[in-house]
DNA sequence: GTATGCATGTAATTAGTTACATGATTCT
DNA sequence: AGAATCATGTAACTAATTACATGCATAC
């Protein structure tokens, strides 16, 4: 898997940031559909980045807020960059608990099984909403166009399925809290 | 997230078995497509689940072999699991080497890239078919079948949107590649 | 005889998370 | 006045990965 140190190195190649913006980039960019990293992460990743010469600090940009540092890739980040790009990728990983707990969803409280399922489909949905508004407005790489897609298709075969199958799981639960 | 110990109850909640036989539960059947878990991790999670008496180890079931070692969730051992269950589950993660490099895609060489997401669509349409024909045949509880059905869906979108989008990115490609 | 699958485990390393610690600015 | 956002970083902890270490049984 990719290491934040090279997940950084990422958004500095699109411009110089401060370690608070790559979070941000994590948080709301398309990489955050697909990636994470927060501050514990990315501030000791910077240093090291800067230890080993692929970024550099640009000395303090003078807007009024002293505390804010800006780094910018260097050359040699960029070819560390490209290395790790041209790496065979290691296969998708998909790690949700509550498909754990669903597949346990026949053993648990009917109401409590519908809620959760209902809760998650409500998150999905927002999240559907706000890709496609930003889809239309945000100017993006072909690339990210391409993996905010790819975010927006998971997400609706993930509601989609859930809305789809809600129903069958809840009604197995109530048969089992019929029988005990 | 769940941890590995968590995982472990439950794959021990349908039945009694040793660590090899839980690692090949998150390698193959339906928990494999939301959860992970090695040897290097279950073994030591086996022997804290044991020393917190959640789990029993039976004495040496004659089979001719005398290595393996089976274990058996106890009633507090259930109860843990269930604790854990009906705890709000946080969100799905999704990471994804892939997306990370294809969002830098049209940076890329136009046959690299062609490769990499071909390779993929491979692999989910392999994934896919196995599902189809596991999903008539192994029998599962009915929180098991919702869990692979989601899987089945999320791949399916995956190798869809992969293929349906593939040439809008390595155009991309080709056309960044004659301007540099 | 060779590779694969069954079977267990430890030690060292690496990575990542969480909590802590601080403080300015901007919006309401 | 208070909340949210901007902004950086460290220390302690937890967890997971990788490599190591071993050995039998079965299938080809």
């Amino acid at each position: 898997m990719i290491d934040v140190k090279t997940l950084c190195l990422g958004v500095l190649s699109r411009g110089d940031a401060s370690g608070y913006e790559i979070r941000k980039e994590f948080e709301e960019g398309p990489l955050s559909h697909f990636s994470d990293a927060g501050f514990g992460s990315i501030y000791p990743a910077l240093k090291r980045l800067l230890d080993d010469g692929q970024i550099v600090m640009l000395p303090h940009n003078g807007d009024g807020r002293p505390d804010k540092k800006l780094y910018r890739i260097t050359p040699s980040g960029r070819h560390a960059l490209y290395q790790s790009l041209i790496k065979t990728p290691s296969a998708d990983k998909l790690r949700s608990d509550l498909m754990f707990i669903l597949s346990f969803g026949h053993l648990l409280p009917p109401r409590h099984l519908d809620r959760i399922i209902g809760d998650r489909i409500s998150d999905y949905r927002q999240m559907i909403a706000t890709l496609e508004v930003e889809g239309s407005t945000a100017h993006r790489t072909p690339g990210e166009r391409f993996v905010e897609g790819m975010g927006l298709a998971i997400y609706r075969a993930v509601a989609g399925y859930l809305e789809e199958h809600r129903h069958e799981l809840v009604a197995a639960a109530l048969m089992e809290s019929q029988v005990a």
